[in-house]
DNA sequence: CAGCTTCGCTAAACTGATTTAGCAGAGCAT
DNA sequence: ATGCTCTGCTAAATCAGTTTAGCGAAGCTG
């Protein structure tokens, strides 16, 4: 690869001046006292030879890689962590930085490889990334530097973004008091393991409140509420033919995301009931599945792109240590209608 | 971050030996003459001070940086991306390397930055990874170092890993036919385009040429080909409803890919066919609907993860330029059964 | 015109590793 | 005693930048 690079000594060379004079030069400092011409003559130099700095060489000195270590517990091979990665890949860019990406897996070997890679590589700051919103334990080795946490909080107050699950459960719930459903209105999805231990879901805790909070100020209850041990379709499916087996079908449902959704569609085509004519369903997470389903899902999304950017900047730019919450729009779509009759 | 690391000046003398003699120590170079009581001091020193080596300071005199680039067109951000980065990684940290990961979205300014940001590394290799299968260009910038093509192949002779496509469509054959399946079967997702750009897809003509030449073996031709712009849900039930329409039913539908699938389940659902009793569904790709489907879908899976590993295993120690071709075992699920009646 | 400041620039040190060239001492033969 | 080889180790150069310290000439002041 970069062989015959030419190098500072090059240009400087080339330009009738020292290495200093170029280094300054080309880092634009400010306060040095060279002439205008002796700039002209580095540019025009590092600009004939194609001069590009090498990185080894600078961070050897500087401590800066222009690099950021991207590290997840498994995000960065999930459907849904396409978008973290494109946001943050986006952010860094725009700053001149790339990404380091490594994966722990959960697994506690893994995680002390892409700790130690990336403490080798002194990278300038590392985003600590979860697959499901929750709380982790971030590895104290990497607390000596800039760390933010992404879709994730731990017990250090560093700085983090989160989704504004809570937020969502509130549109969500809106959106369907809006269409004029009020005592008919399930959910599936409950999971108490989701709901109470952090370390597994933020979400699914925030997105409850939200959702019954909303209710509560027009006096209106879930009428049934289904748990799922899994967000699966399989488990959405099963939870909506459990629903449909009650006295008094609901007249929409609210699924905790969009594959119980998926599975609730799979249920409800097989009862021969329309969506959204006979029943609204509505969701969270904006999966690309959402926009595969006929009719399409209206959903909350997930603004993972967004998040990733957000993390990025946080660790390059940010200064506060307040969370960062950033917005679930409501992909309005065609599964939500006025109730029947 | 790694503000106080031990050096290697700070195991030599407190191994009360040189840098030179510790840095052969520690490299486990041959033929060095030190003492084994040497060794022994350098790697307790070492051990005691936890010492890592600085990757900067090493790869600005070896010029090996034991970092690898992931370069995509777009490939890093969606669904399919997961299984090849995670593979990537996996090989990446068997050799002790790591990822460096950027997107060119298909931007020729984009691809600029990613060139120069991997250049500027010094990376030891880059893996150039397109989201569908198929040739594309190589910036000539990167060919000086080592090249390994993922899921793509190029004008040049580069050593480069695809799916065998055309070994899947053979299989997809061979498995309607032992289920009895002979002049109804249908195929949805034929596309000129795809079928004739290399540069847009290898996969459409290396799947139909599998496809075709085992049912011409059999003395079989498919009975209708369903045309797709895209390979989207929606084209896979607009296809499969036209098919529907024909007077005689296929009974049995082979899908370019899971979510053309999708579409037709969705279209034969509504028609109130039940697969696979009346007809069967067989497709490629093996995306995670497939298993989300009722019933699973039977489909030759795109071995992502395998190819992704195979990629770095070229990288790094291969010698052979002969493409390699990766399997797609099919997922036998619950799609397919012998013909009605 | 000596002394001071400012200007424009550079030599050399430094970062932390690897690698080349070679030195001192021991052992052996002559 | 001299010359030779072998052993066990090290000094110094090198990679490609950044940064510190400071030099010589010009200009100005007193």
């Amino acid at each position: 690869m970069g062989s015959n690079r030419a190098t500072l000594a090059d240009v400087a060379k080339r330009a009738g001046l020292s290495k200093t004079a170029a280094s300054m030069v080309l880092n634009g400092r400010e306060g040095t006292r060279l002439s205008a011409e002796a700039h002209q003559r580095v540019f025009a130099a590092a600009e004939e030879l194609g001069y590009r700095p090498n990185v080894a060489a600078r961070s050897l000195r500087t401590r800066k890689t222009a690099t950021i270590a991207f590290v997840s517990d498994i995000v960065a091979t999930t459907r849904f962590a396409g978008g973290l990665i494109r946001g943050a890949l986006d952010a860094a860019r725009e700053r001149d930085h790339v990404l380091l990406i490594t994966e722990t897996q959960g697994d506690a070997a893994f995680e002390q490889y892409a700790i130690e890679a990336i403490l080798d590589r002194q990278v300038d700051g590392v985003i600590y990334a979860a697959m499901a919103t929750r709380r982790l334990t971030v590895p104290p080795a990497i607390l000596g530097g800039r760390v933010v946490l992404l879709n994730a909080t731990s017990a250090e107050q560093l700085p983090r973004v989160l989704p504004d699950d809570e937020r969502a459960g509130v549109t969500v719930a809106e959106t369907l008091l809006a269409h004029g459903h009020r005592d008919r209105i399930a959910l599936i999805g409950r999971n108490r393991e989701k709901e109470r231990d952090p370390e597994i879901s933020l979400a699914a805790a925030a997105r409850l409140r939200g959702i019954r909070g909303t209710l509560a100020d027009s006096d209106v209850q879930l009428s049934t509420e289904g748990f799922c041990t899994e967000w699966q379709p399989e488990n959405g499916y099963t939870a909506t033919r459990a629903l449909l087996r009650r006295p008094e079908r609901p007249s929409a449902i609210i699924c905790m995301n969009d594959r119980l959704a998926l599975g609730a569609y799979q249920a409800l085509g097989e009862a021969g009931l329309t969506i959204p004519d006979d029943i609204s369903v509505i969701s969270f997470d904006d999966d690309p599945i959402a926009t595969w389903l006929r009719p399409k899902l209206s959903t909350a999304a997930l603004p993972h792109e967004q998040m990733g950017r957000r993390a990025v900047e946080l660790l390059l730019d940010g200064d506060d240590h307040e969370p960062s919450y950033v917005p679930m729009p409501l992909r309005r779509r065609r599964s939500v209608a006025a109730p029947a009759s």
